[in-house]
DNA sequence: CGACACATGTAACACGTTACATGATTTG
DNA sequence: CAAATCATGTAACGTGTTACATGTGTCG
């Protein structure tokens, strides 16, 4: 539930209307999650029948802006999200799953896959410590750009585990379930 | 895209049914990922409908299984998903999003959230590693095991960057969004 | 004036989850 | 027979995306 958990920490400073809170969103995400400023109304349409922000009038400076205030519920629930650890997505990874569906029945196929990735990972790798050193380095781009490096990494020391792990050819089965290379 | 992806990946090696999906779709992501089989019918029709996949008539053996084949364009769609990398979540994930939207207004709030977030994932981390001890030791559980606990490596990583980089307490707004512990 | 930013919204769709309905077949 | 498994499906909802409609305000 991320979005309409983000527009609630963006709430806890002050009432906003929507289009601020999209704006906001997009900023404070160092421009990596552009929301859609329709996307923004519906949600807090839903917050506010669940009863997590309340209606606060308009904007003396701009009678067109809505406003919204954060319930305690809103509030509450907001605390919770950010105190409490995202479930672990284990293998709802998309990456996790290529590998995993592959793996069981096609060892060999799945060899093909984890070298696959690990060129385009490798490659995406290079690209973002390049970006790294060039880019200015304020706060919020520095640590999205830092997880973004950290989870490349991650994800290629989990395919070298993969490669250890994998059974090699001879145990495999007869026909590979993809012939040609990837 | 991954149900749909992930129906076409287990459909390679021969035409199957809906409900034989949904089991073999949980086997082989070592029963992470148990799809409601409902999800599988309508993912098939819509898979059907746009031409990745084709209706192959029923089980000889059990006529109530409506059998279903990739067609070429199907083929190809797997296999570029599975040669292709997923496109980086960056800011998308959970754990990053939390941290980043406190970031940028409130780095003292945002200190609070990274500690919280630490306690959680050691916690989550000395679990997955007793499990990994105990459990038998078959191919997926192992390489879904192994991605659970790279993972969380890497997000504990990457909120001790966050400690380094977020700015300490003098620097920060006078009033934190969040009073309270977390 | 015309273009662009501001501001609120609707529509249509894909994807994912939960819950339920409806039968046939198998098995204790 | 009763219960569980097999098998196909529908309904309702939340979430997220893209695209569009409709106005107001501002600025060159």
């Amino acid at each position: 539930m991320s979005v309409p958990d983000g527009l609630l920490v963006l709430l806890q400073d002050e009432p906003k209307h929507g289009y601020q809170l999209a704006t906001e969103f997009a900023e404070r995400t160092a421009g990596r999650w552009n929301l859609n400023t329709g996307q923004v109304y519906t949600t807090l349409d839903r917050l506010a029948r669940d009863g997590f922000v309340e209606a606060d009038g308009t904007d003396p400076a701009d009678a067109r802006r809505r406003l919204y205030r954060l319930s305690d519920e809103g509030r509450a629930r907001s605390r919770r999200w950010l105190s409490e650890a995202p479930e672990a997505p284990a293998a709802r990874d998309e990456l996790v799953l290529r590998v995993l569906l592959v793996a069981a029945v096609d060892p060999h196929t799945a060899r093909l896959v984890v070298d696959a990735q690990r060129r385009q990972l490798v490659a995406r790798l290079q690209l973002m410590r390049r970006e790294q050193r060039t880019a200015g380095a304020d706060l919020l781009h520095r640590l999205a750009s830092d997880a973004g490096v950290t989870r490349v990494e991650a994800d290629l020391r989990w395919l070298d585990l993969c490669e250890e792990r994998l059974p090699t050819d001879p145990t495999s089965r007869t026909r590979p379930i993809i012939q040609e290379d990837l």
